[in-house]
DNA sequence: GATGCCGGGTA
DNA sequence: TACCCGGCATC
């Protein structure tokens, strides 16, 4: 623990001043510097796994179905076709990667409700009806789904699965878009039909599941599925801090965490909605706080991208919430929140304190002693909130 | 009384 | 900015 401390260093020390709020801030200010490698790693990690490994398996799926395409249309077409095919798929291609949304003019049409409006309440993408189904709360964390999973586990054939079926009457370009809007902007199909709410990955998957299951299979609906699923986008956008729905993760959680979601949060906006890993540096930092023996890194598996973490969340989670008899465990997601509960609370708050109770963790004072005051964390040593054992 | 820590002060 | 501490809330 002292080799730990020393190593922590009072270089790694950081601004604590009193104001807790003011202070706080200053933190995240200050901490984008320090972070920003680490950030920068971790950005380049899920950039890497968002445009290189996705589309990846999208180029190969791609590429498969645009064989497939070729196969089946070369015997009508002369070469000089297909390289235009090949130019206007590179074309859309392009135009596609510039866009991070793309929505066919059906969807719209056939989204008479805003997927807002309908899922801000609760937040959540299906009900307890379709357990079964993935889901998940857009108000907390977003582990969006993973297209890369899903659409490469070979399950493609089943029915009723994550949606992932080759819908036959969309041509190669229609299912390319759909493909590359999913991975894009990690779109979601919520089935509408009453009491359902499935939620699928795959739009001509959820046509197929309110054709089958909804519409009774018969194919002269075609099209008429359109009007029982709407479009749920799963933005890997995070809660903002202040949000009140903000279960954890913040300046969140993310430090948290093993949180993390979309198009990385701009380095200008780094707060709850950075990646939790990214938030657990931050918070690692705080008040030069010493690195427990249990760490988890922003490193993830080599096949870690954001959306991979967004299914990893989970687990993380369970991970951090052992017990904190243990001893020693990271600033919990759950406080850090807490606190910047606290910083959009402030400026209403006026000279009335919302002292929080005193958690049940030890805290340093009660792990080491008095007597043992140099082995506190700097936060307790400077009477601030302990770091080391957050509540 | 012990503890946790906010708010403020000091160098 | 780092550090310290008075004072208050809580246990």
């Amino acid at each position: 623990m002292a080799a730990v401390k020393s190593q922590a260093g009072t270089g790694a020390m950081h601004s604590a001043t009193g104001r807790r709020n003011g202070g706080l801030v200053r933190h995240c200010v200050q901490e984008k510097g320090d972070i920003k490698k680490h950030r920068k790693n971790s950005d380049l990690r899920s950039s890497v796994g968002l445009r290189e490994a996705w589309p990846a398996n999208l180029e190969q799926t791609n590429a498969v179905l645009f064989l497939q395409s070729s196969r089946v249309h070369l015997p009508y077409r002369s070469p000089e076709s297909v390289d235009m095919d090949e130019i206007m798929a590179a074309m859309v291609l392009t135009s596609l990667s510039c866009s991070p949304v793309i929505q066919s003019p059906t969807q719209r049409d056939s989204c008479p409700h805003d997927p807002l409006d309908m899922e801000c309440g609760g937040g959540e993408l299906s009900d307890g009806g379709s357990s079964g189904y993935w889901s998940w709360e857009q108000g907390s964390v977003s582990p969006v789904p993973s297209p890369s999973v899903t659409e490469t586990d070979g399950s493609m054939g089943q029915l009723g699965d994550e949606g992932l079926h080759m819908e036959p009457e969309l041509g190669a370009g229609d299912e390319l878009e759909s493909r590359w809007c999913k991975s894009s902007s990690r779109e979601a199909y919520r089935c509408l039909w009453p009491s359902c709410g499935k939620v699928l990955t795959s739009r001509v998957g959820m046509k197929r599941h309110i054709r089958i299951l909804h519409l009774g299979g018969a194919e002269q609906t075609h099209r008429e599925e359109d009007f029982y699923y709407t479009e749920v986008s799963s933005e890997e956008e995070e809660p903002t801090p202040p949000s009140p729905s903000l279960s954890f993760t913040s300046c969140s959680s993310t430090r948290s965490q093993p949180t993390s979601r979309g198009a990385p949060p701009s380095s200008s906006a780094f707060s709850q909605s950075a990646p939790s890993s990214v938030w657990q540096i931050y918070t690692e930092h705080l008040y030069q706080a010493c690195a427990p023996n249990e760490t988890i890194t922003p490193d993830c598996p080599s096949s870690c991208d954001w959306t991979s973490a967004g299914l990893l969340r989970p687990q993380i989670r369970v991970s951090r919430s052992r017990s904190v008899s243990v001893g020693e465990q990271w600033p919990q997601q759950s406080s850090v929140p807490t606190r910047s509960h606290t910083i959009s609370t402030s400026p209403s708050r006026g000279h009335c304190s919302i002292r929080k109770g005193r958690g049940e963790a030890k805290k340093c004072r009660k792990v080491y002693g008095v007597e043992r005051r140099d082995q506190w964390c700097t936060a307790c040593r400077w009477k601030k909130a302990c770091q080391r054992f957050p509540d």
